[in-house]
RNA sequence: GGGUAGGUGGCCGAGUGGUUAAAGGCGGCAGACUGUAAAUCUGCUCACGAAAGUGUACGUUGGUUCGAAUCCAUCCCUACCCA
């Protein structure tokens, strides 16, 4: 670099955006937009296919309230309209279509989640039906003219499913020009996005230029990993944790992950890497900790690490905050009454046969302590002991 | 439209007339050990049943047979090649 002139430095709020984020596209086009000073439409997008949001979602939502914060304008687009198409990426089957009345009850849900992260006054929350509703096959045409398909087989997810032999189905091709319009339609100046929305983010920047309008810079948020620390977080997978669940719950599963994921989850939930000269355990219950803090209280969380520890490390199961049942209400054996507790306490249904061999024969089983290994043999409990269904599970009799 | 190969339990994948509720792997669950981690070990993994057993199940429907996931027909579905 030459002293003559100094290249002009970047805008200050540049730096804090671009962190956390494994892809921006451009960070000098980012730049020169934060330059103009005016507040920056900020599209992101979601397909309410589940009604639940979890950590997973909650990556992309923090940087949208960082721009937030920063004066920034944010849109959260509901994909009431793509939802019942389903976004085939990273699939490797087609998604099974949802119901309108689905797509909308999820929405509803999950705009209230969000709002856990962002400030609900300040958000603009939009459906892109409002006008994929009232677009007719001419002007679908128009769009699909757009785009060709060699493009679309440059996407892995397609390619790989044409390799393999897995069918594709043509309207699943559609969902890229979808969110492509979207953009177009809310005149996003960036959109922000998981890194495998990547293509679908870029299809939005060729109809904008299309259509005359500046394009939107893409921003790439990294993948959150579920609980078993191999696929993306999910409902579908079963390994997620969802903003809404109690404290206790989010604490646990928070502690039931490896300490590989740990580190991911520091990096990617809490923007910071964990304090390598701490125990493994201590920063993982400091992780469980915060998050619990950040979607609950500060007392919750401090709550549901005390209780955790009389819980797991103490193993005072006497002293710690379970769910109860009345203990008149369980009526037969030992596995009836198991099975009605899996059932109204954990909402989980179990075979008898599963039951007994796993649960009952193995010593899961506990009334205070003691093992019930007979099936049949009457179930007696009362007030205030604890009936112990395996490891993690356990209900105090009221 | 023609040809070929296929459709098996949550997934992958053996099985080509009875010994098959169906090998093996993955995943999942329970237990032991632990830090509710990882690794490891043990057991389980269609339903009912204490068990013997019974029911249901190998794309659909029907048939052959004492007996079918396995043979035949029919229909549905998928991929590949050709048009």
């Amino acid at each position: 670099m030459s002293d003559a002139v100094s290249p002009s430095p970047t805008h200050p709020s540049l730096a804090q955006l671009v962190g956390g984020t494994s892809k921006v596209l451009s960070e000098k086009e980012l730049d020169e937009k934060l330059k103009e000073g005016r507040p920056l439409r900020i599209k992101f997008g979601v397909d309410p296919t589940a009604p639940d949001i979890h950590l997973g979602h909650t990556v992309p939502l923090e940087k949208l309230r960082q721009f937030q914060e920063l004066g920034h304008h944010a849109i959260l687009l509901i994909g009431d309209f793509t939802a019942t198409v389903g976004d085939p990426t990273g699939r490797s089957t087609a998604r099974p279509p949802l119901t309108r009345e689905e797509v909308l009850s999820n929405a509803e849900t999950y705009t209230d989640q969000a709002f856990k992260v962002l400030d609900r006054e300040k958000t603009e929350i939009v459906f892109n039906g409002e006008w994929f509703r009232q677009m007719n096959y001419e002007q679908v045409l128009k769009l699909n003219a757009r785009v060709t398909l060699q493009q679309m087989l440059q996407r892995e997810d397609f390619k790989e499913r044409v390799a393999k032999g897995t069918e594709v189905r043509l309207h699943e091709l559609q969902y890229p020009i979808m969110q492509g319009w979207d953009s177009v339609e809310l005149q996003s100046d960036v959109e922000i996005g998981g890194t495998d929305q990547l293509f679908n983010m870029l299809v939005g920047r060729d109809l904008q230029k299309e259509e005359g309008q500046a394009q939107q810079s893409v921003i790439c948020m990294p993948l959150l990993e579920g609980l078993d620390g191999v696929k993306k977080m999910s409902k579908s997978a079963h390994n997620y944790i969802g903003v809404n669940e109690p404290p206790i719950e989010m604490f646990g599963k928070l502690m039931s992950i490896s300490d590989e994921l740990m580190d991911r989850y520091y990096l990617l939930l809490l923007g910071q890497a964990r304090d390598a000269s701490l125990h493994p355990m201590e920063s993982k219950k400091e992780l469980a900790r915060l998050i619990v803090t950040r979607y609950h209280s500060e007392e919750e969380g401090h709550a549901a690490r005390a209780d955790w520890e009389t819980r797991f490390s103490k193993r005072d199961l006497n002293a710690a905050d379970l769910p109860e049942i009345a203990a008149d209400s369980l009526q037969g054996n030992v596995l009836e009454v198991v099975s009605q507790v899996f059932r109204d306490v954990f909402e989980i249904e179990k075979s008898n046969g599963e039951l007994r061999k796993q649960f009952i024969t193995t010593g899961a089983i506990q009334l205070d302590g003691e093992r019930l290994i007979d099936a049949t043999v009457a179930f007696e409990g009362s007030a205030g002991q604890i009936l112990r269904l395996s490891k993690k599970q356990s209900v105090r009799l009221s």
